[in-house]
RNA sequence: GUCCCGUUCGUCUAGCGGCCUAGGACACCGCCCUUUCACGGCGGCGACACGGGUUCGAUUCCCGUACGGGACGCCA
């Protein structure tokens, strides 16, 4: 039988990293297997779930380049087989109604119910009705009466599975409790409906957070007194925050959100790469891979049991997100064919405004060029239009600290700079070499060293103190630019 | 509280009884390259949580302890 996976986040804001790393594992071993990989929207809490939501996943999706199969599934539009299943139960008499009246239930928080619970340290067989007549049941349902329906799990025995990245699971029934299946005012479950759903959408591999690994053993159940075949599972060690603690967007912010990434200047492939990366190992050591070599590689055995700390700073700019996330992403900048990363700077430049629709046809081969150049010390798609913003526009920053450094600290540069200028103005053709010649040249004529004229240019030419070869930018920027930058006096 | 899961360098991890004086990647430090900064090259720092077993031999298997995480809802 072929393999059928699916992504089933719910709606209920932006797409988590953690989740956005199960729909990538999910995504691989379906492209992997040759099989299918399918999104459903759990939207069935409808004060919680938003349209944007499911737009920002699909969106989500895309850039990271997972791209689903058959039409996508709102599980809140099955709700009616839920029901019926939930019927078909109760008939068979693997369900019953609980009458318990809405006011008897706990009005406490959702933790302290579960203390409470605890400390009650009931029997999971304890309902009152969980024996009730059928005959008196269906009587007081039809005189109207609310009620829930549960799932009358038996006393004895015990659920079993094997997951294939935990190993063999046993839990005892005596831990598990009659759950809820359908709500007094009829609206289902999540255990119900996932596991109707993966019984209809023909799942034949669940793969998710490892914190529905104790859930597992009650969709099981279901399962079973559904008499449908229980899929494989494999569950998926947590991300955690550097504190070891949950990673949520409350305490955490905007770092958990997979839209910031591409919001600041991630190159899908990167971050794609760094996320497999996450409590899965390539078998040969290979770290930088493709996404055919992600997929060829790719198996759930290889996905480690124990939690990954996802890294990262949160008062440091620099480090605003996991060092080797970063890393990726200058390697992935770097040294990706220039042609698929062309467009991303485009999109990048524009959205700074500084795009020029030359860069599309005339000036095409200096764009490569230039692009070429400075992508060699960037670590993210804004560096672009940030720290490469000289090389698009005359109206650039200038750093203090370069101008400190590379000029201000030898009074006669301001005086040689202009001469240099003026010695630039007639280097014809004007290229690399010609530029170094006629700045060496110029260097021995007004008896400084070179490394003073050339500091001190690259600070005049690009507001920076560090940056390429300069010679490589007076080409860059060419003659006219070149010379009227190494005149101006706003630096000073 | 109960049940479940986990524990190798700061972080991501390799390791599935001898190949381990524990390998790689990121980060950090040093040197080389470079009249800048990166890249690259070379080198360094740095871990098997602890205690018992089993075994000729344990990072690897078993038990316990500690620590961490998860679940326990008429949320998903």
């Amino acid at each position: 039988m072929s393999v059928r996976v699916r992504f089933a986040p719910s709606p209920t804001g932006y797409l988590h990293i953690g989740a956005a790393r199960s729909a990538l594992f999910n995504w691989l071993y379906a492209r992997k297997t040759g099989g299918k990989f399918l999104l459903r929207i759990e939207d069935t809490d409808l004060q919680r779930s938003t349209e944007e939501s499911t737009r920002s996943i699909i969106e989500g999706l895309e850039w990271l380049g997972l791209d689903y199969d058959e039409d996508l599934v709102f599980q809140s539009a099955n709700a009616p087989a839920h029901r019926a299943a939930a019927n078909r139960l109760l008939e068979g008499g693997k369900a019953y109604r609980d009458f318990t009246p809405k006011e008897q239930r706990a009005e406490l928080s959702v933790k302290e119910d579960i203390a409470e619970r605890a400390r009650a340290n009931t029997d999971q067989r304890s309902n009152p009705y969980r024996d009730l007549p059928k005959e008196e049941s269906d009587r007081r349902a039809a005189a109207g009466e609310p009620f829930a329906v549960r799932l009358k799990v038996s006393p004895e025995g015990q659920t079993k599975f094997d997951d294939i990245v935990y190993g063999p699971q046993e839990r005892s029934h005596s831990e598990i409790e009659d759950l809820v299946l359908l709500r007094s005012d009829g609206h289902p479950l999540y255990n119900l409906s996932v596991v109707i759903d993966d019984i209809a959408m023909g799942i034949t591999h669940v793969i998710r957070g490892q914190d529905h690994l104790t859930n597992t053993h009650k969709q099981i159940l279901l399962y079973e007194a559904l008499g449908a075949t229980v899929p494989r599972f494999a569950h998926l060690p947590l991300i955690l925050a550097p504190n070891k603690g949950k990673l949520s967007k409350r305490k955490h912010g905007e770092v958990v959100s997979l839209t910031t990434y591409r919001d600041r200047g991630f190159v899908p492939a990167a971050f794609r790469n760094f996320l497999a990366l996450l409590g899965w190992a390539p078998p040969e050591g290979k770290e930088v891979l493709s996404k055919e070599e992600l997929v060829e590689y790719f198996s759930l055995e290889g996905i480690g049991r124990a939690n990954a700390i996802f890294n990262f700073q949160e008062n440091d700019p620099r480090r605003w997100t996991d060092d080797k996330a970063l890393w990726m992403n200058a390697e992935y900048i770097r040294t990706m064919p220039l042609d698929e990363l062309l467009p991303m700077v485009k999109t990048e430049l524009r959205a700074n405004k500084l795009w020029r629709e030359e860069y599309d046809d005339d000036d095409s081969e200096w764009f490569r060029k230039t692009v070429d150049l400075i992508r060699q010390r960037y670590f993210t798609l804004k560096d672009f239009s940030q720290q490469g913003r000289a090389y698009f526009s005359d109206d650039f920053d200038f750093d203090e600290a370069a101008v400190n450094k590379n000029l201000r600290k030898e009074p006669r540069l301001r005086e040689l700079l202009s001469g240099l200028a003026d010695k630039m103005e007639s280097v014809e053709p004007f290229n690399i070499e010609t530029a170094e010649a006629a700045l060496r040249a110029f260097a021995d004529e007004t008896g400084v060293k070179a490394g003073l004229l050339i500091n001190g240019a690259r600070t005049m030419l690009t507001g920076q103190a560090v940056g390429p070869s300069m010679f490589e930018i007076f080409e860059r920027i060419g003659r006219d630019a070149s010379v009227q930058r190494l005149r101006s006096g706003i630096p000073w």
